[in-house]
DNA sequence: CGTACCCGATGTGTT
């Protein structure tokens, strides 16, 4: 930390790698110092979505920025990869696939265009897509140095230590610096829930009749589209009509106008929705109050991820997880245990290698079900995972003046309610119902 | 039983 200027100002082989949470800047932390350069950075971005976002957004601001995706003409490629080749634009956005299409034209453009910093986005899909589901997600090391070898810079608000260590490996850059900057969200407050799948769709169908959540808006998290749709026909059945996004839902257009609709950028507005996770990454809605879960997923990446759409505007919010109840694997694990199968063995990877993956699949789906199984803190356990256990550490002089910077950033008020485990919940007296309601009105009393 | 990108052709050689 003590060197993070360092780190990409005079060695600038020696990459550095960030981790951050919603608003905390981290688009700042490759922006500033790629503006300082005279080249053109890059940026590999995830989704055809996001970079269009990220584009507009540097346009907004007058920074020429632009993409080059499936989505353009051979010509529109050609021109945009000609301002690149001019310095006319300080940010190109990628996916990690574009560095591997056949087009030997397309290569040379990208091979001769000598960036000054490589950035990987989101770089948590260097892990969780990068071996099995998105191969070329893990081949950014190869890229690097095919581009002239540049720093890196890689940025997620989401990787566990482990996945961090993963991270730097993938990207060969192990003795990368890595800034961990806090996960915990404080006006979230977590909660467990036990219930069979039977159970589920009426617990979830009175949470959505709740008083308290009229109008406001809540996501209900399902691990398939089979399940998302049995949700919607049950809730359709009892007079609550919620969309359901997932990637195979109408068009393109289609699904972009139900996301529209969510944000309260279409009408007419929609604010309950039944979503898997490709509702989502860069999703960027300010005041969802409710984030449910059918049941957990298969990372406490992916959760923190999925809960922490909760409650951005720093203002009171809950997140509700159901769990089963049994020792060992029950229903929810062995579903995600079946689709982590089914990934590796598409994969086309050796039998050796899909078998370590599914081992290691197996642990991270292990390691979200001991979190909610545990009776200590709940929110304690997520952040230790990413954190690491809470000591004291002595702040170095850059981390003093990271946290000085960042001081000034509204920081979410410490509400009243943290988790199940330390509200003690006791159910013969409370239902799942009023214990929701009850987070808002203690809220709403001071 | 979930998640996304890509949709790729264009010589440069021999006895």
């Amino acid at each position: 930390m003590g060197n993070f200027r360092s780190s990409w100002q005079h060695l600038p082989g020696n990459p550095c790698s960030s981790s951050a949470r919603p608003g905390s800047g981290k688009s700042l932390c490759f922006q500033i110092p790629a503006l300082l350069r005279r080249g053109c950075t890059m940026v590999v971005s995830p989704l055809k979505t996001l970079m269009a976002d990220q584009v507009s957004g540097l346009l907004r601001k007058k920074i020429p920025a632009t993409f080059v995706n499936s989505g353009l003409s051979a010509e529109e490629k050609e021109i945009r990869y000609d301002m690149v080749g001019v310095n006319a634009v300080k940010f190109l956005y990628l996916a990690p696939e574009r560095f591997f299409v056949k087009s030997r034209r397309e290569r040379k453009a990208l091979a001769e265009s000598k960036p000054e910093f490589l950035v990987v986005d989101e770089a948590h899909c260097v892990d969780a897509w990068g071996r099995d589901f998105r191969p070329e997600y893990g081949r950014l090391a190869e890229v690097r140095e095919k581009l002239g070898s540049p720093p890196i810079l890689a940025f997620t608000a989401t990787a566990g230590q482990a996945m961090q260590q993963r991270i730097l490996a993938s990207l060969g850059i192990e003795d990368a610096e890595v800034f961990v900057r806090g996960v915990d969200r404080p006006n979230i407050a977590m909660v467990r829930w036990q219930a069979a799948s039977s159970a589920r769709h009426h617990e979830i169908a009175s949470l959505l009749r709740l008083p308290v959540l009229a109008g406001r808006k809540v996501m209900v998290f399902v691990p398939t589209a089979r399940i998302g749709q049995e949700l919607q026909t049950d809730l359709k059945n009892n007079g609550l009509d919620v969309p359901f996004y997932h990637s195979k839902l109408g068009s393109e257009w289609e699904r972009q106008e139900l996301l529209k609709r969510f944000q309260g950028e279409s009408r007419p507005v929609v604010n309950h929705i039944i979503c898997t996770n490709a509702f989502g990454m860069g999703l960027d809605v300010p005041d969802v109050r409710l984030v449910i879960h059918w049941q957990q997923p298969a990372s406490v990446e992916d959760y923190l991820q999925e809960f922490g759409r909760a409650g951005r505007d720093g203002k009171q919010s809950v997140a509700v997880t159901f769990t089963e109840g049994g020792r060992g694997p029950g229903r929810d694990v062995g579903l995600l245990r079946f689709m982590a199968e089914k990934t590796a063995n598409g994969s086309g990877l050796d039998e050796v290698t899909a078998r370590a993956m599914l081992k290691q699949r197996y642990s991270q789906i292990e390691d979200l079900t001991n979190l909610l199984a545990s009776r200590s803190c709940f929110r304690r356990g997520i952040v230790e995972y990413f954190e690491g256990p809470k000591v004291k550490p002595r702040l170095s002089l850059g981390m003093k003046i990271l946290n000085w910077v960042f001081s000034k950033e509204v920081t979410p008020k410490r509400f009243r309610y943290c988790c199940d485990a330390c509200a003690a919940v006791d159910r013969r007296l409370e239902n799942l119902q009023q214990h929701v309601a009850s987070v808002f009105a203690k809220q709403a009393g001071g």
